[in-house]
RNA sequence: UGUCCUGUGGUGUAAUUGGCAACACAUCUGACUCUGGAUCAGAAGAGUCCAGGUUCGACCCCUGGCAGGACAACCA
């Protein structure tokens, strides 16, 4: 299938990105023997959203290109935030996306190298245990503009520093009683270089270690090793651990292990959506989102149920490239990739969103043809499928105009359009109602027009979708919008809560018409329903209720045409 | 006001110092079409944050500004 080729072909057609060439200087300097090893390394503590899919996407990306590999890696090093339940979930989101791991770790199966490391630090007299309080060290650190109080224990003696740190390992201290601190410099001027804390204490459960630890290694204490450890050649990581890398090759230095390197880029930033955990959290907890994986959300759960693909996220995540600077991508490119893969692959259908009776005149009452259909125009192999044809049908509303515009060509009085794969009908009569809503079309139909095509070679100009009364199927269809009104959401004046930007019309319910050959879909399956948009089956479909969530409609010259 | 990172069409990403700048998305035309879809053809849109400097020649190098972002959690 074509769409299986978009990614292999952008990747070779396009420049080279930065990474790339770092990599290849070093394939070509022989460093690490030309070995290629990377990792990607989440926090379970919350689903992986679209802009993790860029990181997995870069870091297995350039493995795969250069011949390497790359690890997972959970960096569990906080107890009180981290879950089984998201380790779990993050797995499945990468295999989804069509990556497999070459080792799997945890930063927590390195946290005995990790404290005999510590010992080898306060030996060296580069780490010492501070007592002083969390406030304390807050304050003593200094601003950015002025420099930090070195810590009234920060020339503990080695022996002392030893014995409280094994003491603090063995719980004899209750949580924030006291930390490891590296002993570097309280007046440098990066933050994170004023004696950063190695480990605090935590007596809490882990969702690995249980509770054999009450002690937990920091970030930069965990991940600079766990690199190591794994002998990782590249760890790419986002701009923001840009000021980290100097304490992250501090530490490789001082405890003279395997020299990996941390290089940084741009984190994905997508218009009128949010990419905080945090800010997703909050959307699930307060409930304004039916959970992580609600068809609104930018989790990859969330696009999966959507009906994203994972080509079009792969497809995308090479064309939104690799850089150092702050972007914000444009969501309709998202949604380019996405149709880019559909429109290869999904198999059309035809679907009424809001229907509209018609009923023709001069077909005979009580018969039923069986027309055939293209499953696919992209794809030949996909082969037909038959639809029923009787003397009710529904059209969509949006498809009729009693007093239409110059280039409307669809259905209105007097005029005459095309029935997809069916016949040309002819509008007769409008019924209303009191209240003067259009509730019935009489048409006429022409016979010889059997298939689409008059016999006479007369041309019609539009071609509409259709489904026959007594065979269509009732479905309920998610019309999904984006959720936020705001290019970007986060841009709203101090005091405004950022949720001020939802879109409060985010989902709207219709009950569609759709027809019989989509009576037995599963969850997950994909369709595009002519003329609308690509459909997916919801989990919450069932046979006796079918649910589509409509994916993203077709680009649409019409609504375009008629919106001005 | 300290350190670090970054500044190229609306949005992204390119351009061994030497062709006043390329590609994609978005936008606008037109062709074609049994999806106003797809496809095809074309247009408009930046003179590369600013100012100096080096050079025959700078998006690219140097200096100085300016702007945006990151960093002061016992989070990652």
């Amino acid at each position: 299938m074509a769409s299986e080729n978009l990614n292999e072909e952008l990747a070779s057609e396009r420049t080279k990105n930065f990474l790339e060439e770092i990599i290849e200087e070093d394939i070509k300097s022989g460093k690490h023997g030309g070995r290629v090893l990377t990792r990607f390394p989440p926090e379970p503590n919350g689903y992986l959203h679209i802009g993790h899919a860029k990181s997995i996407c870069l870091n297995f990306g350039l493995a795969q290109r250069y011949g390497g590999k790359t690890n997972l890696r959970f960096d569990d090093t906080n107890p009180e935030k981290e879950d089984v339940e998201y380790v779990n979930s993050i797995k499945e989101d990468i295999r989804w996306l069509g990556f497999q791991w070459a080792g799997e770790y945890y930063a927590s199966d390195y946290f005995e190298q990790l404290y005999e490391w510590a010992e080898v630090l306060i030996k060296k007299g580069l780490a010492y245990v501070d007592d002083q309080t969390q406030e304390e060290i807050r304050i003593n650190r200094g601003t950015v503009n002025q420099p930090g109080k070195p810590s009234p224990w920060r020339n503990r003696s080695v022996d002392e520093n030893l014995d409280l740190f094994r003491r603090m390992r063995a719980g004899e201290f209750g949580d924030g009683e006291r930390v490891l601190r590296a002993k570097i410099d309280m007046a440098h001027p990066n933050m994170l270089m004023r004696d950063p804390i190695m480990y605090r204490i935590i007596h809490a459960e882990h969702h690995r270690t249980g509770s054999k630890w009450c002690i937990y290694p920091m970030y930069d204490y965990a991940h600079g090793q766990s690199d190591s450890i794994e002998k990782i050649t590249h760890s790419i990581c986002t701009l923001e651990f840009d000021v980290h890398r100097v304490l992250y090759e501090w530490f490789i230095e001082k405890l003279e292990i395997f020299p990996s390197r941390q290089y940084e880029f741009a984190r994905l930033n997508l218009s009128y959506t949010v990419m905080s955990k945090r800010k997703l959290l909050e959307l699930v907890r307060e409930k304004i989102v039916m959970g992580w994986d609600d068809p609104r959300m930018p989790t990859i759960c969330g696009l999966r149920r959507r009906g994203y693909t994972p080509e079009s996220i792969r497809y995308f995540a090479d064309k939104v490239g690799v850089a150092k600077r702050d972007n914000v991508i444009d969501l309709s490119l998202l949604e380019f990739c996405l149709r880019e893969d559909l429109n290869k692959r999904a198999e059309r259908r035809m679907a009424v969103l809001s229907p509209l009776r018609v009923l023709i005149t001069n077909y005979p009452e009580g018969q039923v043809e069986e027309l055939d259909a293209i499953n696919n125009p992209e794809d030949d192999a996909a082969g037909t499928r038959s639809v029923p044809f009787s003397r009710e049908i529904y059209i969509e509303q949006d498809d009729f105009m009693e007093n239409p515009p110059k280039k409307f060509f669809r259905l209105a009085p007097g005029q005459e359009v095309r029935l997809r794969y069916a016949y040309f009908i002819r509008c007769n009569e409008v019924i209303k109602d009191e209240q003067g809503n259009i509730i019935q079309l009489n048409c006429t139909y022409d016979p010889a027009s059997r298939g689409g095509n008059s016999p006479d070679g007369r041309k019609v100009q539009g071609t509409i979708h259709w489904v026959s009364a007594q065979h269509a199927i009732k479905a309920d269809v998610r019309l999904f919008d984006r959720l936020f009104s705001k290019p970007d959401p986060n841009d709203v004046p101090e005091g405004v809560d950022w949720k001020s930007t939802i879109n409060s019309d985010s989902l709207r319910v219709v009950e569609a018409y759709i027809e019989p050959s989509l009576k037995n879909v599963k969850p997950l399956d994909k369709f595009q329903f002519e003329r609308l948009g690509y459909f997916s089956v919801d989990y919450d479909s069932t046979s006796q209720k079918l649910v589509f969530n409509r994916t993203v409609t077709l680009k649409d010259t019409w609504a375009k045409i008629a919106g001005k």
